[in-house]
DNA sequence: AATGAATGAGAGTTCATTCAT
DNA sequence: TATGAATGAACTCTCATTCAT
């Protein structure tokens, strides 16, 4: 019979790993009020006490993915800071890069990101913190004389969460563009505008 | 007898008007799923069956909103588009009069953007949509030489729409901007960028 | 037709009602947790969201009908006490016709009195009530030179509580005995007690 | 290896005993319905499995905690019935003694007491073989000339379980009285009453 | 003697929706 | 035009109980 069937002496954090997995493929795609439990344990195959015998409710397990969401990209986002001895020629390539990093990873964990980015009652506030934290790498680009003193970094930063926020969904999640093509172009854009001579 | 029993003063489509203030209210304020029926009808002092005389059934009200909002976003975006004539000194006023158009009907319409531009399921494709309309709008200023032809259009409409997104989430509706200014500094920002002399 | 099968259309007072009554012999003859909603709808001939348009749980619909017990038994018993200036061979017969007056209570509300008398949470304190209404009696009368002050009314009372609550059980739910009689025997020993010339 | 993977000085007989215990205290506590065999076992500190290793299912050992309560309780009270040839003037004393040892085994058998007396479905029967044998006591002190004749024993051996019920749990249990002081109280008021000259 | 992991069976509750009037 | 009353159809969650080791 091999592994077919294996149920019974399954290690508990295996069942409650793919739970996890399964529920966030669930989740994005269908939604938080869509998805029901006995969706997301019938993909695990598993019976639904065991789901509850790993996650205190639907409500917790989708929490729990969020969380996830918002640790790791915390995580991302906190060691792209530039440093402040950078050569003022390397500026759009650091800054280039730490968005490839963003992209990247909401590329290799599109469920997670459609679930902590697009569908959470906290979306607003993890958009809202990732605004904030671009913020701060300008203030202080500014302040090392990166950018204009003029800029207006809150307005600015929220702009580029806007932009990250649909090239990922347009562009990124259906394949058009690379993380890095992605954050090259914006870079560009955002460096030099789009305008000329007016 | 007539008016005997009819309810005070309402006529029929009176209540259905109020239904729909009511409905808008509520799934801007608590999303679809937590907006039950009973929740809509209470706050507009009539009955639940009262609500099936005007309205199919749940999706079918809501529905009504998003495509109310989709209609007015596409014939307010549509009057926007440049006249081919127009002087190259006044393209930027003239761009930051659209977006400041878009900015307003959002502001004074609130409850229906949130719900066709961030909660229903077609806000993806509203969203789509009102980038492609920006796109052509480009594309036809790339042809008459208002914007270098190296631009990436579709890659920049979809940011613009990010940046009124977010802009208008974070700043419009918090009342920290008026549309006119949001306008202006997003125009400033994306015809000259940030940088300086890398 | 007929009545039979009506149900559209039945007042929803009369509704509540029958499904009190229906609950209060299921609670009475099964318990708390071996009756469910399903059992008692089923005895009311009407379907689960009936039974929560009129009820919000299934604690709520028992709780009522402790409160019930627990009202007109406290009404009841509020009222019998004596006058001060009743005469002295009257006092037994007075306190006879009380304690039948309860006993008729229970026998006409047996499953309430079960209930709330004998399964409730709160039917200790229910007790516990009645019996501190029985000492506050007992107390006037002591002071009335009725008892001897030497009698611990606070021990007797709980007595008489015990005497009243096993005799519902086995003679006046047993229908062996009237509330009348019940009343008597219970009189006649305790004023006299059963000793003789030891 | 023997000991290998033993818990640490658990005997089978040891867990059974500790399991009865423990669920004895929480079935007193919260009643069979609200204690669950996860509560018992939790804090027996063993595992499910291991419960069923012992006990059938939870009917069982409930059953098993009450059946030791009525063995215990009647072969208690079946050694107290009074000897024919006892003098009279000790009979108080006797009867007394008697009570007093069955509030003596109630005080130091509370969860059980409770478990048999007050919560299990037999509760009732019990009682009633309790009032039973109180019953035949008092028929044969009848006989034997203890009593007048005309004392109703039915009615009042029901009285007096009533009675001990009461002041087990309002008096006994909240320790504000000793058995032997219950034990005398009752007699005494029993056997004189609390009248006078009416 | 003991357990980690899993499940069968069902209970309560909710909500959109519809009769009958 | 409007409503009081009722329901079909789910869905989440719980608990006693058992397998495989």
């Amino acid at each position: 019979m091999g592994q077919r069937g294996r149920k019974k002496g399954a290690s508990g954090e295996e069942s409650r790993a793919l739970l996890l997995t399964v529920a966030a493929k669930e989740f994005a795609t269908h939604g938080f009020y869509k998805t029901k439990i006995s969706d997301i344990v019938k993909e695990a195959n598993v019976t639904q006490p065991t789901f509850y015998l790993y996650f205190q409710n639907k409500e917790a397990i989708f929490q729990e993915l969020v969380d996830s969401f918002r640790d790791r990209i915390f995580t991302l986002t906190k060691s792209s800071k530039l440093d402040s001895d950078i050569a003022s020629e390397n500026v759009p390539d650091k800054i280039s890069a730490g968005l490839a990093n963003i992209f990247t990873f909401f590329n290799e964990n599109s469920d997670l990101t459609r679930i902590g980015f697009f569908m959470a009652p906290e979306s607003e506030e993890i958009k809202r913190q990732l605004a904030w934290q671009i913020k701060m790498n300008l203030d202080s680009e500014v302040e090392n004389g990166y950018f204009l003193p003029s800029l207006d970094t809150n307005l600015f930063s929220e702009i580029l969460v806007g932009a990250i926020e649909r090239l990922t969904i347009t562009h990124l999640f259906q394949g058009k563009d690379t993380p890095e093509n992605l954050a090259v172009h914006m870079v560009r854009l955002f460096l030099y505008g789009v305008g000329r001579d007016y």
